[in-house]
RNA sequence: GGUGGAAUGGCCGAGUGGUCAAUGGCAACAGACUGUAAAUCUGUCGACGGGAGUCUACCAUGGUUCAAAUCCAUGUUCCACCA
């Protein structure tokens, strides 16, 4: 269980193809994971995911740990019953919670005092909390208990987020191990250390060395520069073990990912195309588009006629704009629909290019085609 | 026919002598969103001008006043009640 596979690789850039095994069925990467916080990827159905081929999802375990919490989760069998969703799943372990509720709350070595974010209510997040969480959630893929420090971060701040993931890494584990079961949820390690590539390394460096059957680079996408990005993951990417699975945390924008990709990852989620859907924002193969703008009212050609998302086969712009801006339901779920699909492909298509060795040239095209200027700051 | 009330920017609706080009809300338009406190948030929103500013504005006309969306007169329209 729990084996990652490298099938093919670029020659080129450090972009590979694999399979990775759980319980609940095999990861081909590179992937892309809808991101479905509250046991539910937000206006999709376990159905729609799969028909936009999702093959694993995220939970969060710091929001089913309030609603609806672990007793709920327990006598529904965990988080894979209670949903209906049976492929794979991963957890966040909260620790992404402690960085965005940071105003609710003390942080010390030992644990965060934190309050809900619901109702006020007093709660301790811990490494030990959050893998007694997710043993009763049940995901496949359990993550670390971290801890993400915001962008810009002094480099003292930075090492302690670093020092703080190094220890906790190590009480996740133990915790972990005497506890959960290694054949039914794998446990990954988070590498922290901001845009500061000695933290980095040194983040590596220990959380590697913990053995993990997987490892996340967490920290980015909070804001820092693309080419700050890119930076840390050129580094990594050097560092980071060949056979074990690689999880860029929070990143779904189009150029991140295939960036990402051309830098040896192999997992990506994010918040992204659902939540830009729900506000009608669509990313495409030329760009990004605000389906609220005037400019697509009396267009009815189709969303992308490259996708072959349901949004996009069935109806047309100037519909999708009429939707957005009467706000109605469908909207959003079309909208949700079609950037998931999108998303999803990216990596479906990076795969195929992978496999068939034309990834550089996959590469070229697709950043040539998508204009945005999206985080286009110089730095 | 009588009595009372009301008319404000695309709409609803505050404002009852100067600090009012006029609170709010909606609509419209534009922008943001990266391990989800987000079907959310931000900006613009009389015209012209880069701006200082200028002009046109609170049903109409006339008046009072240094000054009127605000006070007075007349008219018009609408609403309510009584015949």
């Amino acid at each position: 269980m729990f084996e990652f596979k490298v099938i093919a690789e670029c020659k080129t850039t450090g972009a590979r193809a694999g399979e990775f095994v759980t319980p609940h069925g095999v990861i081909k990467t590179p992937v892309f994971m809808p991101v479905g916080t509250l046991a539910t990827v937000k206006a999709m159905s376990p159905a729609e995911l799969k028909e936009i081929n999702s093959q694993i999802i995220l939970g969060n375990t710091y929001h089913l740990y309030l609603r609806p919490g672990n007793e709920i989760i327990s006598k529904a069998g965990g988080l894979h019953e209670f949903m209906n969703w049976d492929g794979p799943i991963l957890t966040d372990s909260g620790g992404f919670q402690v960085f965005s509720l940071a105003k609710l709350q003390k942080i010390t070595d030992e644990n965060v005092m934190c309050r809900s974010h619901i109702d006020g209510s007093q709660l301790i997040m811990s490494p030990e909390w959050s893998m007694e969480t997710q043993r009763i959630l049940g995901s496949d893929i359990a993550m670390c208990f971290d801890q993400c420090c915001e962008f810009p971060a002094t480099h003292e701040k930075a090492e302690e987020a670093v020092k703080r993931t190094t220890l906790w890494a190590k009480r996740s584990r133990n915790f972990f191990q005497a506890n959960n079961d290694s054949n039914k949820q794998a446990l990954f390690g988070i590498i922290q250390g901001s845009v500061y590539e000695d933290l980095r390394r040194r983040s590596a460096e220990e959380i590697l060395s913990l053995d993990f059957p997987g490892y996340a680079i967490g920290g980015l996408s909070v804001g820092e520069s693309h080419e700050a990005m890119y930076r840390s993951l050129d580094l990594l990417n050097t560092l980071m073990p060949v056979n074990k699975p690689r999880y860029l945390m929070g990143v779904g924008y189009p150029l991140n990912i295939v960036e990402g990709i051309a830098r040896g990852v192999d997992m990506f989620d994010c918040v992204l195309p659902t939540r830009n859907g729900r506000n009608a924002t669509v990313f495409i193969n030329s760009g990004r588009l605000n389906m609220r703008g005037k400019t697509h009212a009396e267009d009815f050609s189709p969303l992308d006629p490259e996708c072959d998302c349901y949004a996009c086969k069935n109806f047309t712009r100037a519909y999708l704009r009429h939707l957005a801006i009467t706000g109605e339901i469908l909207g959003a779920r079309l909208f949700s629909w079609h950037n998931l699909r999108f998303t999803i492909r990216i990596a479906e298509r990076a795969r195929e290019a992978i496999i068939a060795g034309t990834f550089p040239e996959f590469l070229k095209e697709f950043k040539e085609k998508f204009h945005d200027d999206y985080h286009s700051d110089p730095e």
